[in-house]
DNA sequence: AAGAGTCCCAACCGCTCGTGT
DNA sequence: CACACGAGCGGTTGGGACTCT
């Protein structure tokens, strides 16, 4: 359409935000809300463009937030609805409070897809032989953002089913042992504060290819049946199992 | 101890979508 | 209906943090 870039760039700050500016901006939100995000970097007084300031506020500031390492049943959450939803990073988010899209995708692209591909292993391994790093920025900026926010971050609660904690406690139970370092570091983010309230359920398991308010393709069905399969049969299993009990592709729910 | 290589994440870019006029 | 505009989304990347040799 030839619109003019969000921002004339003139004069208007790029980078990495300042403690100040955070402090800036989160402020101004809790007072005013974000109703109109072009607008707030003026009335707010920041140097940045209203775009700049909907990023940093969404996959940063905002309270409810969830920071630190993601869990093994998150990650297992994310490798499913991807396989239902692909990559709408938005919807996929919507389903794990507390993360972002632009948080996932990152987990994405750098592990979860080498995990999935089958040269994944050795990554994987490492991945959780070696998180530290991760957990120990995690920390820092938890210490920041707390800092800053005007609010506690609130945990939310997110509550996994019994069955599928079941299949997988073997994998969560090496990746909470990968070191005692990361266990301190991701102390508040252990699986059992990890649960998923019931509706994350039935959302999830509304989505279908055929649902409208899905936003699914119809040429991308739900592959229950191909190759990419999940990391055990049992998953399968169960997914399949959840799948069918729910009405399979027809009596399922509009979200 | 230091340099090279690798990983990760915050932020940017450009596009599409939704809405108002 | 056509256009303009703002918001939101997904892909990409720069650079800091970390590991390896």
């Amino acid at each position: 359409m030839g619109r003019a870039p969000c921002c004339e760039k003139m004069g208007l700050k790029r980078g990495p935000w300042t403690a100040e500016e955070d402090r800036i901006l989160v402020a101004h939100v809790e007072r005013h809300g974000h109703s109109n995000w072009r607008a707030l970097p003026k009335q707010a007084g920041l140097l940045r463009c209203g775009k700049s300031c909907r990023l940093r506020w969404i996959n940063y500031l905002r309270p409810d937030i969830k920071r630190g390492n993601f869990t093994r049943e998150e990650e297992d959450a994310i490798i499913h609805l991807h396989e239902l939803l692909g990559n709408r990073w938005s919807a996929i988010a919507a389903r794990l409070p507390g993360r972002t899209d632009n948080e996932i995708k990152n987990v994405w692209h750098t592990h979860l897809k080498k995990r999935l591909s089958g040269a994944g292993q050795a990554q994987a391994q490492r991945a959780t032989a070696a998180p530290k790093r991760k957990a120990k920025k995690a920390k820092a900026v938890a210490a920041e953002v707390s800092a800053v926010a005007l609010d506690e971050p609130t945990t939310v609660p997110v509550s996994w089913p019994e069955q599928s904690l079941s299949t997988t406690s073997a994998a969560t139970e090496d990746y909470s042992t990968a070191s005692s370092a990361d266990q301190n570091a991701t102390d508040s983010f252990t699986s059992e504060e990890f649960q998923i309230d019931d509706s994350f359920w039935s959302e999830t398991l509304a989505m279908t290819p055929d649902s409208p308010d899905s936003g699914m393709e119809s040429a991308e069905p739900l592959r229950m049946d191909t190759a990419s399969p999940p990391s055990t049969n049992d998953d399968m299993d169960f997914w399949l199992k959840l799948f069918i009990q729910a009405g399979g592709m027809q009596n399922l729910p509009q979200i």
